[in-house]
DNA sequence: CCTCAATTTGTTATCGATATCATAATGCTC
DNA sequence: GAGCATTATGATATCGATAACAAATTGAGG
């Protein structure tokens, strides 16, 4: 597969003159090289001939703007960064969605990055995208490093926090009370009848939203005069589908009575689900079960599963747009530096009681 | 929430001193600038104690470096580009863990983008990271527009086309025959006794994957002696899970006495099995699904789901590391300019001839 | 004690675009 | 057609790091 006949400087297949420069273009054309640079941009003042001109030569000569050169002079990188705990989860692909979305026509990018729920992780990730000057940085969950935290103090530019209600903010929150959208649940539920209440997710520091789920689920049960919860902890978050199975076999197995079982996922409400079919007990006759974050699944699963849907989507687009608020330069500030997204129960076949 | 007591120029909560250079770091130290990015980087030569005396010096003093500058001078932007068409899709996510795997420490990080599938957003994306000088990028497939395919042979990095094999490749290939590999499904089925087949799943050139299915399906049950195969489309790609339940209601409504239904994925292959249960029917008992990817839910579901497994993770891998080869600018080629990646038929429940 | 090599540090030019200011061309009004 | 505003273009310095080369320091060997 290699060719003989070329020079035998490494180069790559297909690769001719490599550094092709603004200068160059601007040569060809037959002007400056600031008249290039501003024919990039829309806004600048070139005549629609001259840009017509360069863009043809640009095509011809296959140029491609170099941003690393561009921002350093102009002081804007161009792009904002957000990082979420887990790229193959839908609800944060959502909000990544809604990210990118409202970032359409602003001339900034997203650089995404996953922290896979650890502190450390997001730690290494904030440095490594300050290192590249973002303009912003949306992140997921109140729950940093110290370090983490300096940097990002440091570095004077917008924060967003997402998902949830940090105790201390950074800058700028956007998300819900994941506390109080469990405890909805369990007042939806327990609405229905239902009295005792089992629950399938983690306290660890590395999903703050899931312990928030968690300690939200205890107190409301303790508050309605149901408690003691029955909570069963289960592998390191997140909770895999697997895992809600074996969790829920451990939940029932110490509490065989229980009613109803809360998850803190909807990932893991399916592998309770399916794991109680496969063992020949019926959801929701013989248990009901829920989950959290309404994602495509839940819907689509036979039985359907009760969960809390959260406005994914929303989150992401609020954030940028806060983003975007704040690197506007408004001076005086938008209203609260909190933004507070819906959320819902929806109510589904796999926790009703008619059912059997 | 504003404070009033500071100094009122636009400055965002917390941040002080912005612009903090090397060479401020350095005056602090009392050595050169120099020798602070010397002080970066592992191999360079500084003494032991110089070195320590900087780092004390950036953690006091909060400076973080900036790479928009140093990649600018060494013409090395420390990023390698990914492009897959969704990133909420766990296949994928496995493939870009891979990458980011393999590129520890090399002192490369990974931008991931995601087209949706089109060749249109794919051709943006890969304008927008060029114009960032990744030193190198992966795709995913061998579908590219034509000024993608320009942009990419002029830009003289390795490219590498994953998940499928280019009739015309860029460069570097990672990936496997598609069409093989359902027909590998195919064939275990017919072997298992199965004769009337159907299929879910499109032929747009949106999911080049998915035609390839497609055509391996169609192209094995005719060679077998079984056709003509009796395929369904529906919706756009990716198929969703409640499409995959809407098109095997139009499957079973227009050729009722199929007997096995492959999808294209197994989340259209999830629901599928849904609807079938909804509606009553027993799976496999009275019809047989399978599905292609081995996602988790496949493994979790009620029936566990039959379908292909791919080295989704591996392919990551092997890509990222063709792409090192190649940037060492091994001289040689390194064997193949294709490397295949493995697959395997995962039989279970959702086609077990002996169940009901 | 001198020479040469190895190690550590410094100086200067440069990467490729854009900010800024200057200048040329154009158009409009009276 | 002079005067002035407006638009289009150019020249130069600069962003903040690193490459490349130079210089200083140290140590070993004869």
């Amino acid at each position: 597969m290699k060719n003989e006949d070329e020079p035998k400087d490494k180069r790559l297949k297909g690769g001719d003159a490599q550094k092709l420069t603004m200068a160059e273009v601007a040569k060809y054309v037959g002007v400056s090289a600031m008249t290039v640079s501003r024919a990039f941009r829309q806004d600048a003042s070139v005549s629609e001939e001259t840009r017509k001109r360069i863009m043809e030569a640009v095509d011809a000569l296959g140029y491609v703007l170099d941003l690393s050169a561009g921002s350093l002079s102009s002081r804007r990188s161009g792009f904002i960064a957000a990082l979420v705990p887990s790229i193959n989860n839908s609800n944060f692909s959502d909000t990544a969605r809604g990210i990118t979305d409202a970032l359409e026509d602003t001339g900034l990018q997203l650089l995404l990055g996953y922290t896979d729920y650890s502190a450390e992780k997001e730690e290494k990730l904030i440095e490594a995208m300050l290192r590249r000057r973002p303009e912003g940085i949306i992140l997921t969950g109140g729950s940093h490093t110290d370090r983490a935290r300096r940097m990002l103090n440091k570095a004077g530019i917008p924060v967003v926090e997402t998902w949830e209600i940090p105790e201390e903010p950074i800058n700028h929150v956007v998300g819900f009370s994941n506390s109080e959208a469990m405890s909805l649940l369990v007042r939806a539920l327990a609405g229905q009848g239902y009295r005792r209440f089992g629950y399938i997710g983690g306290t660890t520091a590395r999903d703050t939203r899931g312990s928030q789920r968690r300690s939200g689920f205890l107190r409301t049960v303790e508050e309605l005069g149901l408690g003691p919860g029955r909570a069963i902890s289960f592998g390191v978050p997140p909770i895999s589908m697997e895992q809600g199975g074996q969790a829920i076999v451990s939940l029932l197995e110490r509490w065989p009575d229980t009613e109803v079982v809360l998850c803190v996922s909807d990932l893991s409400a399916f592998g309770a689900i399916m794991e109680c079919k496969r063992r020949g007990m019926r959801v929701p006759g013989d248990i009901a079960i829920a989950g959290f974050g309404d994602y495509e699944i839940s819907s689509i699963c036979h039985p359907s599963i009760t969960t809390i849907n959260v406005d994914c989507y929303g989150i992401g687009r609020q954030a940028a747009a806060r983003l975007l608020d704040a690197l506007q330069g408004s001076g005086e500030a938008t209203g609260d530096e909190i933004t507070l997204t819906g959320y819902r129960v929806v109510l589904r076949e796999s926790t009703d009681r008619g059912a059997q």
